[in-house]
DNA sequence: TCTTTTCATGAACGGAGCGTGAACAAATTT
DNA sequence: AAATTTGTTCACGCTCCGTTCATGAAAAGA
């Protein structure tokens, strides 16, 4: 297991603390949080964070600042929050050496993903990778990338996620609901058929070859990823 | 047998309600109801409850509110039950911290489903595992598979629940009108005759080896999954 | 033994559920 | 803006499943 990765969040709104926090978390991050630019910088050494959420707009001292004083000695990636009038300064951003900003309001998931690419570029070590791995089949989604019988095969962003769950629970049967509103969402509100056709695609890019595994249909109840034990 | 699951049901409809504790019931938990978000605290704190099932539109205090007081000590599993229309607010976190959610309209036994996967997410004990196993014989719900003298064979819906319904109670006698209203739902209105095939086709699917179990048939009343206590 | 009741079994019908191709819409790329 | 890729819906056909019915066998009671 990887060590368990720091994230320190200097933020004075303290609901959008508290989102991001429970994100971090439900992520595994170690999610510390300072209200204001000070108490940042001063946890900042305390705790020596793999990665800082930092927002712009900040009493006492502006993240400009703490992101200046930060860079003088370390290294540590940066993500700016900014609010959406606050005009972000491209140039200002880069010469400060952050790593990406995200603009207010944000969705957490879209945050979570974005600290997932910093930490990856800048420390991949950190990042569990997202892949599966059975004969004849390579499934990685931080490449976007099927390999089924030694060559790549080009699958569809949607394929490429349910192939991805499906496969990530083996032998787990799930309705057609329940594959929407893992990977879909909730909101959607569209026929539930909709995932035969993504089965079908599957199944004919991966082909239909004999192997240890296959996305099997349940009637009358949905599908499973099927692998044989032994 | 494992200590019965408590759940509580914030939720104002009264039909919902109605009807939630009608199916949890009918899945053996106990189930305490409050109409409102201030009843339903006060609830949470008295009934100490394994899973709770909360409305977002809530009279006086929003579901919302509820979900953040919970969360402030407790990590009680908590999912939401929100009405198709209503646009939750992504900044707020419509998972603030909640387990899962569920759309309204929905089928009760889909949320059923939910409530189980995640209690067994959160704490497996609570749930009883949809697995039977006896010697030379297997069934597991979840992967919808029976396994037979280390064969599997392919039994279809209606079959394996009656199998899994008799198997699951053992050496217990239900008359057909019995396993009608427990496994086709109470509003089927056929022949009682119905239930006969299907014990014969999953007998003949089993074969009539000797064996420590069997579905015996019980003249006059109806049938029972029997097994020998050695 | 004969009658009556109850169950097992095979066959058959109707329908639900799924696979598939195609069309359309939306998003993305060029 | 055009072209390509991707996502969704629809319609058709087919298969498999659930149900019912008819018939004969088995059990129970006289």
């Amino acid at each position: 297991m990887n060590k368990q990765v720091k994230v320190l969040v200097v933020e004075d709104d303290p609901n959008i603390c508290e989102l991001v926090t429970l994100y971090g978390e439900k992520n595994g991050y170690i999610v510390n949080v300072a209200q204001n630019g000070m108490t940042g910088l001063e946890m900042f050494y305390d705790t020596t964070p793999d990665l800082v959420v930092l927002d712009i707009m900040l009493p006492e001292m502006d993240g400009w600042e703490v992101c200046k004083e930060i860079r003088r000695f370390q290294k540590t990636p940066i993500i700016i929050l900014t609010g959406k009038g606050e005009s972000y300064d491209k140039l200002k951003g880069f010469e400060l050496g952050t790593d990406d900003y995200i603009v207010k309001p944000f969705d957490p998931n879209e945050l979570m993903a974005r600290i997932k690419a910093v930490l990856r570029r800048v420390n991949p070590i950190l990042v569990e990778n997202e892949l599966i791995e059975l004969p004849l089949l390579k499934i990685d989604m931080n490449q976007y990338k099927v390999i089924c019988d030694t060559q790549e095969i080009v699958v569809a962003p949607r394929e490429m996620e349910l192939l991805y769950f499906l496969a990530s629970h083996p032998n787990q049967v799930y309705t057609r609901q329940q594959l929407l509103d893992q990977i879909w969402g909730l909101d959607f509100d569209g026929d539930p058929r909709t995932v035969d056709v993504h089965v079908k695609r599957i199944r004919e890019k991966l082909g239909d070859s004999d192997r240890c595994w296959r996305v099997q249909t349940i009637r009358g109840v949905g599908y499973k990823f099927e692998v044989d034990n032994e």
